[in-house]
DNA sequence: TTGCTCCTCACGTCACGTGAGGTGGC
DNA sequence: TTGCTCCTCACGTCACGTGAGGTGGC
């Protein structure tokens, strides 16, 4: 019933590999503190992750990749969280709902945060598509001039090859 | 009738402010060949930078910072588009309709690809943003929860402050 | 037992950051 | 003349890349 499902343990190149990411990468996460202080490896002992650690290490990289920003600021972001993570420990054994409240109220400040981010830089990306597509167009336009020139110019028709 | 405009000089510092960079970055990316190898300046003389210098710098960094491409591949793609420039040269002068027909189309081709670019990004902004929502949603039911919870087991209200 | 993947140093690299020390134009 | 911005080295840093040399599990 409230039994927990075994937890799919998964080496590091597998990871790696899913993520598109080298080995070197999630050590170096792991290595400033990013992927959550878990599982207390015994020193040289093989890394092992489940999917909800793919999960948090795939949100640091999109965090990265997509918006942008330093590890250095993902850091931060995850020291939040990780107060959060220690409080929600309390929250089963003694609630206190002002403590609660505060939790709640603090991870929504982050996934905002998070989503205006995401929505500025679509809105870039929105902008410089725009600049492309009109590029794109003048340049259809000059290869239309090019073909209708060279039509009435003389009896070649455009190269169609090489 | 076709004067050319003067080409409104700005300095390096005035060029950094605008787009959000350093003096330093724009100077890197000029000793890497971005910069169209432009202005053939005196050694120790000030750099003097254009509008169209500044839509080119733009575009190196929104490839950058946007697209995620490095460095590396943003130089091949200027080394195909400074070849495409160089026919142009040619252009004006001896036409050879096969040569614009190839440069057209090789124009096309690079702004294609930015263009699969930029919707992959789009792509995957969007589907971060769908995981982002979710979780305010949940966030915000936990919420209404602990205000309906606290409400009824005491007759105290949900702490509204700090 | 044999590969294969993993491990820990540790140095290299890319894309700049950050001064040091000096020169040039309103 | 005095600031201010610019210049050129040149070393530092962040986020990994890339071996070297060795150990552990199907």
């Amino acid at each position: 019933m409230t039994i927990v499902e075994a937890p799919a343990v998964i080496r590091i190149g597998a990871v790696a590999e899913r993520l598109g990411v080298t080995t070197r990468t999630i050590r170096y996460y792991e290595e400033l503190g990013l992927l959550g202080s878990g599982s207390k490896r015994s020193k040289g002992s093989h890394r092992l992750y489940s999917e909800a650690d793919i999960a948090r290490l795939q949100e640091v990289l999109r965090l990265r990749n997509l918006l942008g920003m330093s590890l250095e600021e993902i850091v931060a972001l995850a020291e939040f969280e990780e107060a959060r993570a220690d409080l929600r420990a309390q929250w089963e054994g003694d609630p206190s709902d002002a403590e609660r409240w505060c939790i709640v109220n603090q991870a929504l400040q982050i996934v905002e945060r998070e989503l205006e981010l995401v929505q500025t830089h679509q809105k870039a990306l929105t902008e410089f598509e725009g600049e492309l597509a009109a590029r794109r167009r003048l340049i259809k336009k000059r290869r239309r001039e090019l073909a209708a020139g060279s039509a009435e110019e003389a009896a070649t028709a455009p190269p169609a090859g090489a």
